[in-house]
DNA sequence: ATGAAAGCGCTAACAA
DNA sequence: TTGTTAGCGCTTTCAT
């Protein structure tokens, strides 16, 4: 292993010289001649600067830990990743994954993060894999961190609910539907009360009037089954379905090829994805809203480098506690600065022509 | 930060013999009343050894990294880290997962893994999601690497798909069925000699003639949606179709259903399993055998520490390169030991009941 | 503009 | 049985 040493035998300087040049600390204080003879020796010597001993010395290790305890069990957990880890790479930080099988009361997960803090670990993320109420994992209680898709008492990263709502609706609209059902679910989840208003206010922006009578909260294993039929039944002219998640779009289909009903021709779908390889496999693929998983991921890690770094990282709100809502228009702004790219699928919404 | 030095202090003795407890080497060095002092007071003050300084001073980190560009876009990887993790933890060393998107290839993953070298990571877990010839990232190739579901010039660990075909046909066999055909890949994989002759193999086990006209080999997007159905045609006396993957199984779902044939009644349908969320949408849900992922990471890591600390970690092999097939009977005779559940989901074979 | 020296927290050889 | 000492590689203060 080549060290500031090596380096410094081979310049005829101090290690303290090195050190000051290799950390771009030598403006004025090292001759420019001294300072590229040392960048090229460490250049040509393959010099890598071992990170325990910097980090053992100045008790910050640029690691950065992603935890969830549905790592890796969907899809969208890997759009997260990547955000959060592009965000890392652009700020410098090594960006560390680690699933804590079992949730965050298991006694698994609270070993790994202790051994992370005993790595000296600067901060965690702690997501989850949808807007949920969430409680930290105890030993996270003394540490930096950021809570992803996911709602806490720590500083939060969620979905913008709402224009979610008014995207998808819009869409719709968009695509010449005039009656337009919304499919929810029959659980309280955070994330619904947001996606029906931003449905209202698509509805109301074109002057639609919103009929309660077309909103129909399902579960599958419950009544769904004998539900949707009826709905069909009740609201023949329903010519557009705005499903809060896919599964719910993939009942929607079923019912209405069972009706014969021609999805993009008598009727338009649009869910919002949950499980990637159900909107795809779907006959015609379902068009989807995508929740912005890799902009949580990037804005989550910006956040907690903003709270590391005692700054603010532009554009990462350092205050803004305890809600983030990421915001995907306005996001869409920073996108090329970012390097972020927004993702609304567009795949396949026709103008329905049901007569 | 409560140190050693703390503990010394405390103690009225020496940071050596503090080091000596807590690292278990007092055994006749250390008397056992100070030892027990020591550790006592290592619990009351919640000592955490600083694993920076012990990296340092070691040059072992006992961190190994989980490396895939495909980490948490598949289902499978979740339980391929899970078994990785499980076996991390047994060994004492903190699994790290990083996903390095681009593939092996790209400038991001290799320095991802830089950054991870300049950590100390005692050792790497190369990870692909299907079995295929990999080449290893460069940065890799003075490390200590493990190459998991995947066939390379390293140590590799692959499924067993001999025994996966002769499982899945067997399973076929008990249900009844007496002509299986085969449902394969145009293409060209690694894993598919394997299945073949284990479907041969426990065809002949039952004395079953092995006839080469019931293999078909389809590929969504080509001539898949003619050839099924012709398939059909030509041979209605088939009674089970052991299917490369769950995508495929799902063709034959469709074919079958189109013609009025009910599934595990006229005819029983195995996969292997791809895409968890498609073997369980499919109605009735389809019968799977179940890749060793779990398995797959807990060898992986198992033959990594033994490479790691140049000894047998039982019972991983540490010779037996270049690749290790995970074997799934035999590893269950470790299970218990392993704590590795083997897994074989029998959600649906009836047998056939054609006439 | 450069170097000497101290020390982050821990380990290990050697001395006592 | 215990303590002293010398670092691991790097950063940083303080001299020079």
């Amino acid at each position: 292993m080549v060290t500031m040493k090596h380096i410094a035998n081979r310049a005829g300087v101090s290690i303290s010289t090195v050190s000051l040049v290799l950390n771009g600390r030598d403006a004025g204080r090292v001759s420019p001649e001294v300072a590229e003879r040392i960048r090229g020796i460490a250049e040509s010597l393959g010099y890598r600067t071992n990170r325990l001993a910097s980090s053992l010395r100045t008790s910050r290790s640029r690691i950065i830990a992603f935890l969830s305890d549905e790592v890796a069990t969907t899809p969208f957990a890997g759009r997260m990743i990547e955000g959060a880890q592009d965000a890392a790479r652009a700020l410098g930080y090594l960006l560390i994954t680690v699933g804590i099988s079992g949730g965050a009361k298991s006694p698994g997960s609270d070993r790994e993060i202790m051994a992370l803090k005993q790595y000296g670990t600067d901060g965690f993320i702690y997501a989850r894999m949808f807007n949920q109420r969430t409680l930290l994992p105890q030993p996270l209680s003394d540490c930096k961190v950021v809570v992803a898709d996911a709602t806490d008492a720590a500083p939060s990263i969620v979905p913008d609910e709402h224009s979610i709502g008014f995207k998808a609706t819009s869409h719709l609209l968009d695509a010449g539907c005039r009656r337009i059902a919304y499919v929810g679910t029959i659980h309280n989840m955070i994330a619904q009360p947001g996606r029906i208003s931003g449905y209202m206010d698509a509805l109301s922006s074109r002057n639609i009037a919103f009929d309660p009578e077309l909103m129909i909260n399902v579960e599958s294993g419950s009544d769904e089954a004998a539900r949707i039929p009826a709905f069909f039944d009740r609201h023949p002219d329903v010519d557009g379905f705005f499903c809060f998640n896919d599964t719910r779009a993939w009942s929607i289909y079923t019912e209405a090829i069972r009706r014969g009903l021609a999805i993009g021709k008598d009727i338009a779908v649009v869910g919002v994805d949950n499980h990637q390889v159900i909107a795809e496999a779907l006959d015609p693929p379902l068009s989807t809203v995508e929740l912005p998983h890799y902009e949580m991921g990037y804005w989550a890690v910006g956040k907690l480098v903003s709270m590391i770094e005692d700054m603010t990282v532009s554009p990462f709100p350092k205050e803004g506690y305890p809600i983030d809502r990421v915001p995907l228009p306005s996001l869409e702004e920073h996108s090329a600065k970012l390097d972020c790219k927004l993702r609304i699928k567009q795949s396949w919404v026709r103008p329905p022509q049901r007569t």
